[in-house]
DNA sequence: GCCTTCATAGACAGCGCTGTCAATTCGCTA
DNA sequence: TAGCGAATTGACAGCGCTGTCTATGAAGGC
């Protein structure tokens, strides 16, 4: 059983090769009749046009490229996940590159795999959406990208990001609601996107509903469970101690979590704890944490639309898509009790 | 800057278009003086030769497709991980794609994605690996594929796996070897590849320790935490309780720690813990669980070599690569104490 | 010294599609 | 009814590489 090819289709058909060309990439300038008769043919062989043969003639390869170098697999999964949605309906290939951000040849790299995978654009993740050397090198080799949750929402570049100011903004407000006022804030690692945008939603619901903002309750972490685990313990040493406590994401949370049970304090109703991110771990902890569900799948969906808009020569609605993150209150935070 | 093609090699080295390409794919027939020549200037350009190209002329597309449904993000990340190891080694693409074995088209959607992407072959994980179906298609549409611990070692197809019989057997022993008799086991989802040999390896190294094989010690699990508490529980209640569990993963055996805690048993001086799978978690859960290092990525990287090696035509040595397993102590398990 | 043999190199014809541009047809208008 | 622009359609030349087959030259046998 030889490959069907378009010939095939344009003989079957009686019309020429260049005009099924036109209706298997939904060119305009093709008569209904025709393009309906070919579209029949097209389907009852399940024709697939050949890839190979497509990027060599139109010197592209329908190929996008996901960057990423993140330690969390839950992360990366709904990076991959969002990016191949959006790809299978557009008809895209993905291919994935777990990168080194301090790899010194990590520009040399992703170069190369430019030139050898031929990509027509690639997607890039925290922190290398934030490298400016590589962007340089992209604008330079002309390879469209577009920015996932970058640090600095410039214009430079397209980007798309979800709202972290208002989710822990929320998530602060939520706590207040329960009584507290003394919150503990373990923030997340300082060159991260979304860390700032955690703390200034936290600041921000803090001085919004009139407690006092007492910076000796925000201590910094850095998205590990261990830093979690040394904010807690700096937190619930203070003599006025929390009675809730922030975690800037779900590890650090469990770190929080681990100190508490060893401090024999109750959670929640000694002390609450929330999380940020709703990692699978959040729901299988126990108490189960609250937390905020970010809504990675579907930024880096939205992201992988914009791009493929982009290869397609669609005006680049330059409008950074935000995301809205939702609070997820499972156990792990209660009101106050005297 | 008009891309690099074997042409302008090919001129710039004064030999023929052919010659080039024969460097290029380290094809026999040519004098070493030539191949020098020739490689000197394409290192200088830094040439790459264009995918579309290769693919269209050789009828292949260097690409092959990684094809999973396991809820479970770090062992996917893990297979990725290895399957991109041997891909960049030798050059080809990975194309993932996440399935639902459950979905009655499965077997059309994989048909339609290896005419779509075109891809040389295909590395299948459990559970895709034992369905007959799948298989049958593959072999019917002629596209190479390798098993990844599949249920059956059939020769039908080539397959790579992990040791999990001896690792299990090793795990007990470790138990017993720390006075334990009463060894309470849950077992993994029944039809999940490991999940027999994981409980073969349990029971023959009870045996051989000449304890007695209690079967109400072994109670069944699917690999989901929830089914590692309720496996907890029914084994905790018993009368004459167990001293050490062994969960059939890891995710299961925070189940069971969960459970402990809740019924105020303290891990490991009244009860030992032991996972299996070394997943991220396991190190993450506060006592850090014992358990047994499932090297999945170094399985799934010799599963790429052995299909790229198939890819290659050489010959494929149908020697099922064995993987060990390595147990890892921590401190969810002790010595039995009166 | 002539012919065979092998190792090396090149010529050439596509692979299956798209971009360009020319040809044809159609629907209207005057 | 001829004439004109717009809408359709098709012819053709590659895209950059590989497979096949042929040409060349050197080495070796008689």
């Amino acid at each position: 059983m030889p490959n069907i090819t378009m010939q095939m289709i344009a003989e079957m058909t009686g019309v020429s090769l260049k005009t099924v060309s036109r209706v298997v990439n939904k060119e305009p300038g093709v008569s209904t009749g025709t393009r309906e008769k070919v579209e029949a043919v097209i389907r009852q062989l399940d024709y697939q046009p050949n890839p190979s043969a497509r990027g060599l003639a139109s010197a592209r390869s329908f190929l996008i490229a996901l960057l990423y170098d993140n330690p969390s697999t839950a992360y990366i999964i709904s990076l991959q996940n969002g990016a191949l949605a959006a790809c299978r309906e557009h008809n895209y290939g993905l291919l994935i590159d777990p990168c080194d951000h301090h790899d010194d040849d990590l520009v040399s790299g992703v170069k190369s795999l430019a030139r050898r995978s031929r990509v027509d654009g690639m997607l890039l993740t925290p922190p290398l959406c934030d490298m400016d050397e590589l962007l340089d090198m992209l604008d330079e080799r002309g390879l469209k990208y577009v920015r996932i949750s970058p640090l600095e929402h410039n214009d430079r570049s397209p980007f798309v990001f979800a709202d972290e100011f208002q989710a822990a903004y929320r998530m602060t407000e939520y706590l207040i609601s329960q009584g507290h006022s003394r919150i503990g804030l373990i923030t997340g690692h300082p060159h991260r996107s979304g860390t700032e945008m955690r703390l200034k939603g936290y600041t921000r619901a803090i001085e919004d509903a009139s407690v006092e903002l007492n910076p000796d309750l925000i201590v910094p972490g850095d998205y590990t469970f261990e830093s979690g685990e040394s904010g807690a313990r700096k937190l619930l040493r203070m003599p006025d101690r929390p009675t809730a406590i922030f975690a800037s994401n779900d590890y650090m949370a469990s770190g929080v979590l681990k100190v508490a049970q060893q401090m024999k304090l109750r959670v929640p109703y000694d002390l609450s704890v929330s999380g940020y991110d709703d990692a699978p771990l959040a729901g299988r902890l126990w108490p189960r944490l609250t937390t905020v569900r970010h809504p990675v799948e579907q930024v880096c969906r939205k992201a992988t639309e914009l791009l493929i808009r982009q290869l397609k020569g669609e005006t680049a609605t330059f409008d950074p898509d935000v995301i809205h993150s939702e609070l997820v209150i499972r156990e792990s935070t209660g009101p106050l009790v005297d």
